[in-house]
DNA sequence: TAGATTGTTAATCGATTAACAATC
DNA sequence: TAGATTGTTAATCGATTAACAATC
């Protein structure tokens, strides 16, 4: 599906994501077409940089009207692969682990959390909304039973290799990296990091410079 | 301090905190000096890159040997505002704000969390750790006598744009902002976005066009 | 129709990489 | 010293912006 093999570039699949958060506001609230203008403006952006980034789905606009909210959801949810639901477990029953797995969001776009294991005995059997903490033990029976797609790694920095290593064996196709280091995976496994200690540090850095009289420039999507 | 005037880019300061978070691992196991090479093959980068990086700080590598991983940290570590230790409130005690909150890992780099805000009833009063949930109309009260810098926004999307204004009146300088949408601050306040959910699109993306045959390519620093 | 907005090509800008003289 | 690695300039690459013909 699609009529465009070419893979898209990071910094337009960034921005694909703000734009389909946006559409789905606009259409909770009833507005059916939107034009690029009106786009790049409510995400900080420029008209062009919006019209180049839709070329590289399988969805146009009409002249004069701009786009269909409905189709545009649509053509960047299959982009991005939302319009399917994904089976994920985390690991690591701390807090972060806890707050993922209960965190309503990730279910209601898409992304359902089947399980959440621990190597700490303590924590084993351990409720987390409706689900029960499991041994890293069951990992890959957990996997294959639930058909699990995705692993959210919330351990450690000084474990994380090493459940990103369990996570593979077992079959996950991508993992969410919460943990401060870089994790090293073989090449059919796809990996993102979401470092929130380093956006903390970026802001951390942006009040800094900002004192010190330096352009203020909004990190994020733009 | 720093002989540099000129902003850094964003791309920059983000593999920055890579390098520092490298750095800090290096300097516990007793690792005393890196080249750009070796620091680059760690974070799959080039050694161009490195050192062109490494020209916006006040420090210098040494011909032959490489950086000192002592000096380079502390010379990441000032540019980035790390060297000095941050006061920070979470608005929000739902699960993530909670998490948050609880997070070992936000003390130990310097970002200390000086409180936890909510607006339900329910919500106030309750034991976080060792902090109390404190009612939003307490909000400025709070931001004064703790002299914080920094909010971190943990409510959901609908009621993010309101708690980062109550955030900028109070007096804050910067917010890391956890909702999924697009929040506005004038001029004088820094924001960065964290968008978990965006990332689990991204990822989410990776392991459709990796299934489809794309190049796998990893998200995040590089 | 007239005018607004798309799709797309060309121009600009910035970031990454290559190359190499300086240097310890 | 000889050789490795930096600092820095130049070349390349890719991403953003501008511009405008096509079009509804």
């Amino acid at each position: 599906m699609g009529n465009d093999t070419k893979a898209i570039p990071g910094s337009v699949i960034k921005r694909l994501t703000a734009y389909l958060s946006q559409m789905q506001t606009m259409r909770a609230s009833g507005v059916e077409w939107i034009s690029s203008q009106e786009l790049a403006d409510k995400l900080g952006l420029t008209s062009s940089t919006v019209r180049q980034d839709l070329l590289h789905l399988d969805y146009s606009g009409v002249s004069k009207r701009g786009y269909e909210t409905e189709g545009l959801s649509g053509a960047i949810s299959t982009v991005l692969g939302v319009d399917k639901t994904w089976n994920v477990v985390v690991v690591g029953a701390g807090n972060l682990g806890v707050a993922f797995a209960m965190h309503q969001d990730f279910g209601r776009r898409g992304f359902n959390i089947r399980g959440i294991l621990d190597c700490d005995s303590n924590k084993i059997g351990n409720k987390v909304g409706a689900l029960t903490v499991k041994s890293m033990a069951d990992l890959s029976v957990v996997v294959k039973r639930e058909r699990i797609d995705m692993g959210i790694i919330a351990v450690p920095a000084g474990a994380a290799q090493e459940v990103a290593d369990l996570l593979v064996d077992a079959g996950v196709s991508g993992l969410l990296n919460m943990a401060l280091t870089h994790i090293i995976v073989s090449d059919h496994v796809v990996v993102v990091d979401t470092r929130i200690v380093a956006s903390l540090q970026e802001l951390s850095h942006l009040v800094v410079s900002r004192r010190a009289g330096h352009i203020p420039r909004r990190a994020g999507i733009c």
